[in-house]
Formats: structure tokens, C-alpha cells, sequence
DNA sequence: GCGCTAACTGTATAAAATAACAGCCAATCA
DNA sequence: TGATTGGCTGTTATTTTATACAGTTAGCGC
């Protein structure tokens, strides 16, 4: 019994995808609200919408009031085919108020094994400017992130502020956070997480430059 | 790196094993209830404090709010043997007056897709020490070298002078050679060729970096 | 234009799940 | 003997999650 996505429409395709990938990388199903983040959907039923459209054809099974109740029919996928022969994605231009996994912006995929870092890597970034410098993040370089939505003192992350995503130090004190630059032309970010809200998108396991110093 | 069980209780390793189980048959960690449910307990906080008890000896790790937070640690199943063959070599201490490539120095393989880079990587270095910090090159860096015994000005070259192997920036006038350290902490070494031999081993084409930062 | 569907926003609420607090009992160890 | 630890019961507050209901907008076929 083989599932037929032809079925599918563009974007429950891409809803489905990214199913998988958050079994892939965080060893469980998303939530409604997690797909709702990974897409910019601002209404918990967007999410659950896409779901039960995926449900009537077939593509996942929904377990009825079940926190992360979503089944992939025949099984749960081995983890080590999917990322393998294809590589990490690398995500390119970040759109501001664009979900950092939509399809859309994988610009590519890069043949690294994700297990090379630790925790594994889920997606690459290309990163732009100079505001990491003092960290040995150079603009161009790719980035290994981990998802993951905390962070301590001290880590690097991608973080989103009101739409805005960027690569800073993330330092924590009660409700205030501050994101650090690692370069004394920048200034820092410090969000007041009562206020406005901030997100981690994840967090920087690794890097890749490749390219001769230009 | 794997799990000392050793130290894990009778009970602690049954816990441990339905929680594989239950990721193996559900594609998803338990809820406290449903390990409650699996052996019998009537109170949630039974189940809480074994997995409490798990995550303090690291056996996993526990998301903080999120509902089936259990992960294992090291993400999951590793699978690094796949890429054993076909990944590039990792030189390790390069000792003096030996050949940069002999067998015994590599020290591992690492699974990353030679033409990741460009020109083509032939192998890694690890990086020791801040000299070309400002190059955005950290202690402990992985270096993708592409062999060649030729060079360019500004180029960055893993050369060897009198059996001492650097890596810097290559800059020649004449017969005079300069590598050039990217730290203001650390002098350029200048190398009259026609007195001392300076071999090129190798041209910088990329960089690796795993790890959180510190 | 009309009905239909995909793809959402926005609001609300009940159920599921986490996580804290206060205990009890038996075994082990100093 | 007292202190500590493992392994639980019982209760409850709070957060997370699922899911229902009521709309909006845009495109597509007729």
C-alpha cells in the first residue's frame, strides 16, 4: 500500500515534508502550533485544517485527542534514508515574516552528514554580515542548526524578533534577553519577552566555510 | 559515546526500555501518563521522578513544558560508520619531518562530500591555536586542504618550513616569502627561499566547525 | 455571477500533559 | 538510630495541545 501524493496539493506536500522532517530531527510528531510556527500561520487551524485534509487522503493518520497524534501509515520512517542520499537543506535568504523551513527557501542541499555535529543538524544557513565575526562566523559562511525552541547563556542561535531573524549570543536574565554580536560595530538586541515576543528558531551546532578567502 | 546503564536501577533500565519501545512502536516518546499506564502506577509523579532520575544521570534528556519531552541524548541512533569510507581523512598531530599524508596520522574519517569544496578537498586538519583568528579560523577548526605546492598571494596555506607545519596566509615578493598570521598576538614568519626550503602542502578551501561554542 | 475548494485568520474551550507539593514505606548505609 | 535513597500514592495548578465554530480571500469551473 503506497501512498499517492499526486494527490496532493503544493502545500499540503510541503505540509507533509515538514512532518517528516520534525520526526527526523526531533524524534517525534509536530504539534499544531509547531506547524504553525514552521509556516508563519497565525491560526491554530490552519494547521489543523492541512491535517485533516492529509488525514481524509490518506497521506498521515490522526489519533483523536492525543497530544502529537499524527501517524505516518506503515510505519515510522528509519531514521538515517531521508537525509541520506539527499544532504542537509540549505536555507538561503530569510525572508522577514517567512517560516525559516518553508519549502520555498531550501536554495539547496549540501552533502554533509548531520550526524557530523552534535546535537545533529537539521538545516544549514548562509549567513550575511559581519556581526559575528569575533565568533569566526564570517558573511557567507553556513551555518549547522539544530532545531530546537531553548537556548542557554553563552549558546549561539537563530533567533526571530518580530519577523526579524538573526544569528546572535543568546543571554538570558529573567524575562529580559539579550542577543549578542560578536562585533563591537554591532549593537546588541535586548528583548523584554513579556513585551515582545522571541523565538528560538534553533541552535548553531557547527559551521561550514567553503571557498578560498576572497 | 554511549550510555553507562550501569548505573541505572533495575526499575530506571525497565522505564528506559519501554520509552525505546514506545518510540520504536508509537514514532514517539511516552507521556507520563502512558508510562504510568505501562507498569501499573496510580500516580503520575511515579512516573516524573523516574524520569527526573533518568535525565540527572543523562540516560535522556527532558524538554521543559513540552508535551512528550523525552528525548535521547545524542539525538538519536547514530549512524556514523555509513559514510566511513567515503568521507575525507582527518590528520591528526602532524609530527615533524614526516609526511603530512602518511597513514598514521589520520586520526579519522569524517563524512563530508569532497566537492563540497572547491577545488576539491583532499583532506582536514585540525586547527591548533588563535593565530589566524582574524581570519575567522578558531582553535580546534577542522581546515579542508586541497593539496597543490603552489600558491598565491593572499591565498591561505598549510606550508612547511623546516619541518614545522603552519598554517597562514601566503605572501611572496621575490624570493622572499611571508605567512602572514591573521592575530596581531603572533608574528609573520618571512622566509628567504634560496636559503630555507618552504614547501606549500596544501591551499585552504574550506572549513568545518562542530561543536557549541566555547 | 454562483457555487465550490484551498488556504487561511481569529476566538474559544475542553482535554491532555507537565510539573509542583506533600506525603508513605522499605531498604540501605553511616 | 537517624539520614538518605528508591519507589511509589494522592492532589492540584498551569501550560500545552487538540479541536470546534465562525469568518475572509482568492482562484477555478460553469
Amino acid at each position: 500500500m503506497t501512498i499517492d501524493t499526486t494527490d496532493l496539493t503544493r502545500r499540503q506536500q510541503e505540509i507533509l515534508a515538514f512532518i517528516h522532517q520534525a520526526l527526523e530531527a526531533e524524534g517525534r510528531p509536530p504539534t499544531r502550533a509547531e506547524v504553525c510556527r514552521a509556516f508563519g500561520f497565525k491560526s491554530p487551524n490552519a494547521a489543523e485544517s492541512h491535517l485533516r485534509a492529509l488525514a481524509a487522503k490518506g497521506a498521515i493518520t490522526l489519533e483523536e485527542g492525543r497530544a502529537r497524534g499524527i501517524r505516518l501509515p506503515g510505519g515510522f520512517p528509519r531514521r538515517s534514508d531521508t537525509f541520506h542520499d539527499t544532504g542537509l537543506p540549505l536555507i538561503g535568504h530569510v525572508a522577514a515574516g517567512n517560516p525559516i523551513l518553508a519549502i520555498e527557501h531550501v536554495e539547496s542541499r549540501h552533502p554533509v552528514d548531520p550526524a557530523l555535529f552534535s546535537p545533529r543538524a537539521d538545516y544549514l544557513l548562509r549567513v550575511k554580515g559581519l556581526s559575528m565575526r569575533d565568533a569566526g562566523i564570517l558573511d557567507g559562511d553556513l551555518l549547522a542548526i539544530h532545531r530546537t525552541e531553548t537556548a542557554r547563556n553563552g549558546q549561539i542561535v537563530v533567533a526571530r524578533v518580530r519577523d526579524d531573524v538573526t544569528v546572535k549570543t543568546f543571554s538570558a536574565r529573567g524575562r529580559l534577553v539579550s542577543l549578542l554580536p560578536a562585533n563591537p560595530d554591532f549593537d546588541p538586541i535586548t528583548v523584554d519577552t513579556e513585551i515582545e515576543p522571541l523565538a528560538i528558531e534553533g541552535l548553531m551546532v557547527g559551521l561550514i566555510r567553503n571557498g578560498l578567502p576572497n
